[in-house]
DNA sequence: ATGGTATAAATATATGACAAATATACCATA
DNA sequence: TATGGTATATTTGTCATATATTTATACCAT
């Protein structure tokens, strides 16, 4: 074992806090199934009995699960915690603080978003129901309606067309996936002044993809989706800089 | 407005906690940079103070900034809360959870990374440097070494080589997205007793992935992967059990 | 049936205090 | 000088007690 070469035995040791036993004990019994979505927990008071702690202690520890998406807290007469429905909301939340605090280039996302958005488009293609195109539509047609009295604001459609087209790849992960790859072009876009040439694209984009999907054209869909993007990102990118 | 169909015009109001602003505003200052990892934010006593709130209601709020691996928090004299690095660790652990509440499938799962593990393999293909070529003939080498000392667990050297790989695809989002979506499989995998059969096989496809890679060969590259994923996610079939 | 008020239950927040953990400073000893 | 021990200061962790706020329900009046 020479100077330069130290080799790693040991590892870093943390002291826990009372709370997290807590938190850990909660999980087991909703791990466990002991605990399903929309069961209440007992009272703070009763649970701070039952734990032999204080209150804020079980405070602390519900607040973490809260963060955790595991349980929603209620307030007044018929509040306390209760067992949240599982929901890749969470998830996605965290996926986007964390690639937010990367610093990443605008080049990687858009590389990383044409390979998910294109993925997705050709999910969407063999898997749409009825329900999603239907959904699809009501996008456009908000959006055409929106443009048809003078507001070039597309931005909220264009989310809901998006959303709307992810969902028809019947995969949550995906989904929660692209949609923290949005968030930040989103942003950007909501704060610029969008001009009416770019919604009347993205109208057209958004029923071309909507065609090809309904076409089951994969392919075309791709296509459509990958010229989409580029098109608006240029727009996005030259505002970011 | 009929009876059946009622508009909804309205949404859920809920009241918010003073413990949520002081969220959003340390938020805010992480997101805009001006807290930066390992920066010490002011104790809770100085928060409490410069807040206007009780020092409950700013513990209240660094809990909540913790669980969403923002900060970390040490005890002590110069402790504190820092600003964490941006880690996958927190986004898998809540994905791990969502797929035991069956929130999100394996199915799901399985499907998002094939999509993004090929993508990366494929870019890996065009981009890798001799030193990433270097870092994952190395994880090959130290699973061989420790396969021919009689130790079966590859697990180690496999996260190696992947992470390696999926460095050479130069792709921040990427990486990161993926290392999200790996670590659940990873743990499962740890957590069973993988035989020899499936180390020999880890290796055989690492090389494979690597002379594929070596070669610029995307197509050769993108069918192993897709191989290799499909061999061994049939056996960690239930992810997070 | 509708509206208003009181009450009870539960969380949210505050104040003050002590316990525990940790880094640093200082001193004694070899 | 290096090592070990102790004291001190700083900071978080937890506690006890109390009040504020929110919300559902019960009850009464119109």
């Amino acid at each position: 074992m020479s100077e330069n070469n130290v080799v790693q035995l040991f590892r870093t040791v943390r002291v826990s806090r009372a709370s997290e036993d807590i938190v850990q004990q909660i999980r087991s019994n909703i791990f466990a199934g002991k605990l399903a979505p929309g069961d209440r927990l007992p009272s703070e008071k009763e649970l701070a009995e039952q734990f032999g702690l204080s209150r804020v202690t079980v405070r602390d520890a519900l607040r973490v699960l809260e963060s955790q998406g595991l349980i929603t807290i209620k307030v007044g007469a018929g509040g306390g915690a209760f067992v949240a429905n599982p929901s890749a909301r969470p998830v996605s939340a965290m996926l986007t603080d964390m690639l937010r605090l990367q610093g990443l280039s605008t080049k990687e996302l858009v590389e990383a978003r044409l390979i998910i958005e294109t993925s997705i488009v050709t999910l969407a293609a063999e898997r749409a129901t009825a329900e999603d195109l239907d959904a699809m539509q009501q996008a456009i047609a908000a959006a055409r309606a929106g443009r048809a009295t003078g507001d070039p604001n597309f931005t909220r459609h264009s989310v809901d067309f998006h959303a709307a087209l992810a969902r028809a790849a019947k995969n949550q992960v995906l989904l929660f996936t692209v949609n923290s790859l949005r968030t930040p072009f989103y942003d950007t876009l909501e704060k610029l002044l969008p001009d009416d040439g770019m919604a009347q694209r993205a109208i057209e984009d958004h029923q071309k993809l909507l065609d090809a999907v309904v076409a089951h054209d994969a392919a075309q869909a791709a296509q459509v989706m990958r010229e989409h993007l580029m098109y608006f990102e240029k727009r996005v990118e030259k505002i970011a800089t």
